[in-house]
DNA sequence: TACAATGTCGACTGAATTGGTCGTGAATAG
DNA sequence: CTATTCACGACCAATTCAGTCGACATTGTA
């Protein structure tokens, strides 16, 4: 049941961008480097999230990536089912075949299991992350200056 | 994201064991059939159920298993967590290693949704899930007799 | 213009996991 | 004793995961 890395990964460098918004590009290397991701794998995940549009590239000297759109407007699903395709527990709640149900026998436990964590994560978007890792960020500070 | 077909199988198997409940063993050969499992495979699901308290096994002509506990004290989080493992999205969320926090950033998020998963999971019984079936079955009964 | 910095893209790969099969052996009812 | 049924472990093919690598495109700067 775990996320793939994909998915991880790719939220990760999201709220990366989102954070260093208004400093210009971000360089991969710098995504990498805070976000503890392999640079040339992160390489694929910005691609897909560029086709995807969630990101604009720049290339040559000073280039690097940026987000496509206020971070506000981008939500973790998504992010997500860009980077990971469908998130559902099980096949069948994307296409549900005829029959299933009396073989299976389990899906509408996991429909409202499915139904509510995407509505979770449509309800967070990537500026809510960023907020949310300054203020973790202040509070330890704030911890350890005690 | 998908559950595995261990957990899935498993799952049904537990079903089909509740639901023909009182009329002795059933074999392994009449799951397979009804739940669509391959037969062989479904042994290596018996033996973790087994192994994990939920069924117990007879051998010999007329052997088969049956549920060790009634279907009301089995609930479906158990089950799924003795044939898959955890069932976190994130590995972070099980063992949480100081540090994440400001690297991955998502983590609470991704913890409400596996508490609310959690308990949606252990708040349904395997009894509630024959339940559901044989509503399921009577409801397609009528609609087709109509 | 040359070149260095940067992103773009696709081929390739090693390891792990998934989803099984198969064969042997043990228990037991009749 | 034999047929039936479970028990268990070895084995296996395919897929996915999690990357690496190399060639190439773009662009700012000297």
């Amino acid at each position: 049941m775990l996320l793939s890395t994909k998915g991880d990964y790719g939220v990760r460098a999201m709220i990366d961008l989102a954070k260093h918004e208004g400093a210009g590009p971000v360089q991969r290397t710098e995504i990498a480097r805070r976000r503890q991701i392999p640079e040339s794998y992160l390489d694929h995940l910005l691609a897909q999230l560029r086709r995807a549009g969630f990101i604009r590239s720049v290339r040559g000297p000073g280039g690097g990536h940026m987000l496509a759109k206020p971070a506000e407007d981008i939500c973790l699903l998504h992010v997500l089912e860009a980077l990971e395709g469908s998130l559902a527990p099980l096949a069948c709640l994307d296409n549900p075949e005829p029959g299933q149900e009396a073989i299976c026998g389990q899906e509408w436990v996991w429909q409202e299991i499915y139904d509510s964590m995407r509505s979770s994560l449509s309800a967070v978007s990537v500026a809510e992350l960023v907020d949310h890792e300054r203020r973790h960020e202040r509070d330890a500070v704030i911890n350890y200056s005690i």
